[in-house]
DNA sequence: ACATTAAATTGTAATGGTTACAAAAATAAA
DNA sequence: TTTATTTTTGTAACCATTACAATTTAATGT
């Protein structure tokens, strides 16, 4: 598990102590950067981690949205995503099968004067529609 | 109040029944485009409508979002808002303040080739950050 | 105008993601 | 070890949204 590893050099460097769930939840995250919901996490850890609570979960990816390390991205309203942060890129997620694809996209290219004055801390774009698969 | 008139043709227009309730909702959203939730809408209309149900504010913004004359928007992931559809524009949510505000950008300028084959329905984009009255 | 059918509205209860909070456990410091 | 601090846990509360059945309102046909 390389990802374990590079979890807690993450937290290291971010000067957050690297307790068991925060370790885990970072190496899911990393392993599979598919905006994940917290209970996914939750249910993705929980063999491994017996007494595993879900409040402990949103804790934890409030400290690592908080410490820049993942980004929390709302699609569909419903629920929460998480995802490592990367690269501005945008999402695209599918009216019928609810899947969720990253697309790259220069935010930089289609920038506007209207937002003079205002401090840019976050970039969000997500598209909705129909998917190749869903297509046929 | 001109709104009303545009509120009851727009529904005209699209085959939708003009219920004293749906003409209301639109004519509330056409007159403050300020991204208002179900709640501010209810809220607002309850003076005038006595009986009114929060269960047909949504039945009704349902309904005007399905029939694309409203979008429904999530930025804080909070409350979903509603948005009366003009054209392709960004949001931006002051962290302090919360309020939304609108910028245009124009979404054709940034777009990339990974998209071949989606269908694209909604255009999606809001930033975060800090806004100028919340900077001094 | 009346009866019949369909559509719209209402109120209540349930759902489900998220958060508050206090207690318990684990870790670090003295 | 003792003490202090941080982390985790479990339960209950919160709140926006939805399900659903009943009621009301509007449209249609006779």
């Amino acid at each position: 598990m390389v990802t374990l590893k590079a979890a807690r050099a993450l937290l290291d460097e971010k000067g957050l102590r690297s307790s068991a769930t925060r370790i885990h939840v970072l190496a899911y995250l990393l392993s599979y950067p598919s905006h994940p919901t917290a209970d996914e996490i939750y249910q993705a850890l929980l063999p491994k981690m017996l007494t595993l609570s879900k409040t402990t979960i949103y804790n934890t990816l409030d400290l690592l949205t908080e410490a820049n390390i993942t980004r929390q991205i709302t699609i569909d309203g419903k629920e929460a995503r998480f995802d490592i942060i990367i690269v501005d890129h945008g999402h695209f997620q599918c009216n019928t099968c609810k899947h969720i694809y990253d697309f790259s996209v220069d935010l930089d290219e289609c920038m506007v004067a209207d937002l003079t004055g205002f401090k840019v801390a976050q970039r969000n774009i997500y598209f909705k529609g129909i998917c190749p698969n869903c297509q046929k």
